[in-house]
DNA sequence: GCCAACGTTGGC
DNA sequence: GCCAACGTTGGC
């Protein structure tokens, strides 16, 4: 089993829209991002956590928990011509993008803030923190799930 | 296969 | 809105 951070923009999906989605369950397409992608395709898993992070947004950070409902299969999203997600590229018989189904688990009470993940030293060597960071998908350590779900819940 | 130019991300 | 950092593109 293992752990994850998905980002988001809430503005676009938040932890409440997954909180408010029949079977609070919601695909998690549109991402377009090659090492992502691996991550999504190869080795997001059923079962495994995710913290939800919500970026470009007044208060950046870690929103609540999901759980992976639904392993990697095409992101359709690239076949449409009418969505933002449309890539020629990808092929129905050879997709390029993948996609999970996540379902809710938790919203925390107040966002574990970037900042404050930033401040603590315990979480130096998250991706997440690192200067310049821009992947959407990002493996974390049990330990350091533990850690910041312990931050509020 | 290099690398400059460009577009995007995302914190601030 | 700014801009640093990054990924992608495309000419060579």
């Amino acid at each position: 089993m293992n752990y994850w951070i998905f980002k988001s923009e809430p503005d676009t999906f938040s932890i409440d829209d997954l909180k408010n989605r029949p079977g609070q369950t919601e695909p998690w397409n549109g991402v377009r991002n090659y090492q992502a992608r691996n991550f999504l395709r190869d080795d997001v898993k059923e079962g495994d956590l995710i913290l939800f992070h919500h970026s470009s947004c007044k208060v950046p950070g870690i929103a609540g928990i999901a759980i992976v409902s639904k392993e990697a299969y095409p992101d359709h999203t690239a076949f449409d011509e009418s969505s933002d997600y449309f890539d020629l590229k990808s092929k129905k018989d050879s997709p390029t993008w993948f996609m999970v189904d996540v379902k809710f688990v938790e919203k925390f009470k107040e966002v574990i803030t970037l900042k404050e993940i930033k401040e603590n030293p315990k979480f130096n060597d998250l991706i997440l923190t690192r200067k310049g960071n821009r992947l959407s998908i990002m493996p974390i350590s049990e330990k350091e799930f533990n850690e910041l779900k312990k931050l509020r819940s």
